[in-house]
DNA sequence: TCTGGCACTCTCGATCGACGAGTGCCAAGT
DNA sequence: ACTTGGCACTCGTCGATCGAGAGTGCCAGA
């Protein structure tokens, strides 16, 4: 009763399962992997396998299918993370290679990610309150309003529009601009977010008894976009891909597609990485809390420029799917992007 | 043989057809309906709108269902626009209410349109081409690097780094950002962007020589960002209403959403709407050009601040759609929306 | 021109049986 | 203590058959 056998039929059976998308039986699998032993044998095993709740037999005189429980074995030990081909490496260069703006570099990414893995991809907008403030720019617009635009190191840009109550188009109202402009920048620049948050609350204080209104309304549209939930924003491509298969998935198209709309759930989803943000992270069926994803596997992983990781991205697809390939495509994807972040910042 | 009757009978089958989802027969339609006549009567008449093309049997024992052609006089001869209820109307001026931003105000747009219509919802971003340049902002990036901030009046803002070649940092550098922002805003701002682009052009033969190369590089990256097929954005949500009644749909979601990914498609098709820029734009099933969408009937209209139409926002469903209702919604949506930016606009 | 009646056609769903795949278990072999 | 071939058994799938029901087309009469 050799366990490590055992642990050989599961592979086999994770792996025929993902070829053929049909249950895989006892002979099949002696006949396709050269398991030197006969087919009564694996049949014991897989009695085993199922008792231990790796395996599942759809009916009676079907053959098996894996549980969210065996894929999870199987990724953990019993695959690599397979290398891809040179000839994508070169793809996902090209492909990424002249973007000319975050807003395309995310849009690039996420079209690149379905198209290589063919499933559905997410991709996390990198996240405010990790990154750093780059520049504060104040456009005054019409007589009392001021456009505040936010510019971020890993090269987002955010804009609101502020009434300060005050004329601000005359001599002293420029001047009241500029001031307030230098102000922020000098405490605000190259800040991490979340230090720069309180820095400013601190400037209201300080600032003339004239000039705190204007100062104030700047600072808490600024707080305003940190807080709001609009922060934080997903991306999705490849839902074409849901239908692909055929029949092949389960007839939850409609959940899937319904969950994959509440985005405020899938970036909750994308925020519990694993420990390791270096590593790819693999969540499988039912290990996901989300109702309507139970079906379908998120394979994961942070990026982002420096050191930090300021968001994630990821594929999403069947239980029944390729994991070491896509595993190893959105590893390949999440450095590239890294580095294009780096880059950027550099810059 | 009363051309209106047929007409009627015409009608009856269409709303029949489109509340039950199965094709309508004889008997059924002298009981919902109180046509003054016989089922016999009925079925002559079916049998000349048959002949018309209006409908189609799908097999010889079955009900009669619309055509694509059918649906076209319905549309443009049997039914009204539905105005919407009050409480609908509230209800779209809450939700867009209080967006903060150009991409929240779109982001709410295709929520809102997609849970009214129970419908795939498209909505187009304001065309760089047919806006104004409200005002362009450089904001100085490490030694040599600018960033050009460009808001337009529909509240857009794109932003672009270029390299300008030389050391910004010094006191030289410092008032030839400060000289090419005064001159590039008086040239630009306030001006429609077609304007803008060929007076900008204009500047950099002016130029000293000593600035040339940098204020060619400002102008050569706004240019891109109007020439660039990016400038054009479409936002999709409701895909999950495809999977939505059930299997009633054809087995053609996979086509669909794969048409549906294909945003350049999209926005050719956004962008060919009817002569008049305030009626609602219906184009049925094989009408549309775009394979994969042949079974899908789009709803469109145009929106924009002021008189000018600057983009195009719709919903895309099944042929056998709710025509006056979704019509209705699309109207609705698009006036509401035009009126915030209009407000935006006088900010 | 409309209407009731009637024969005809076709789809849909249920039933049935043969087929085949695959298992579980047992007894024998190593 | 494992492994293996054999065998009976279980079920789901596929195809054919059949009846019911719905809907039509057409005709003869009002």
């Amino acid at each position: 009763m050799s366990e490590d056998r055992r642990l050989m039929v599961l592979r086999a059976i994770v792996q025929d399962y993902v070829q053929t998308s049909e249950p895989v039986g006892s002979r099949a699998l002696v006949e396709r992997h050269h398991l030197g032993v006969s087919a009564a044998t694996v049949r014991n095993d897989m009695a085993l396998l199922e008792e231990e709740g790796l395996i599942h037999a759809p009916h009676t005189s079907a053959g098996r299918v894996p549980t969210d429980a065996g894929y999870r074995v199987f990724v953990d030990r019993l695959s690599a993370v397979k290398p891809l081909g040179s000839g994508e490496r070169r793809a996902i260069g090209q492909f990424l290679e002249g973007a000319v703006d975050l807003d395309d570099v995310v849009d690039r990414t996420v079209r690149l990610l379905a198209s290589l893995t063919r499933q559905v991809a997410v991709v996390q907008y990198p996240s405010l309150t990790r990154s750093t403030v780059r520049h504060i720019e104040l456009v005054p617009m019409g007589s009392s309003h001021l456009m505040i635009v936010l510019i971020v190191n890993t090269g987002r840009v955010e804009q609101r529009v502020v009434d300060t109550g005050r004329v601000l188009s005359d001599g002293t109202g420029e001047s009241l601009v500029a001031t307030i402009r230098a102000r922020i920048n000098e405490v605000a620049a190259g800040v991490p977010f979340t230090v720069a948050a309180t820095r400013l609350r601190r400037l209201v204080d300080e600032a003339d008894d004239a000039d705190r209104a204007a100062m104030e309304a700047v600072v808490s549209a600024l707080g305003d976009a940190l807080v709001e939930e609009r922060e934080e924003r997903v991306v999705l491509a490849g839902q074409a891909n849901l239908a692909r298969a055929g029949t092949d998935f389960p007839r939850t198209i409609g959940p899937i597609l319904e969950a994959l709309e509440e985005h405020v759930t899938l970036l909750r989803l994308l925020g519990q990485l694993g420990d390791d943000p270096d590593l790819v992270s693999v969540r499988i069926g039912t290990e996901n809390p989300v109702t309507g994803l139970q079906s379908t596997s998120l394979v994961s992983m942070g990026y982002g420029s420096g050191a930090e990781r300021v968001a994630s991205l990821g594929v999403l697809g069947p239980t029944r799917m390729d994991y070491p390939t896509t595993m190893a495509s959105v590893r390949a994807v999440a450095r590239y992007v890294s580095e294009i972040l780096d880059e950027n910042q550099a810059t």
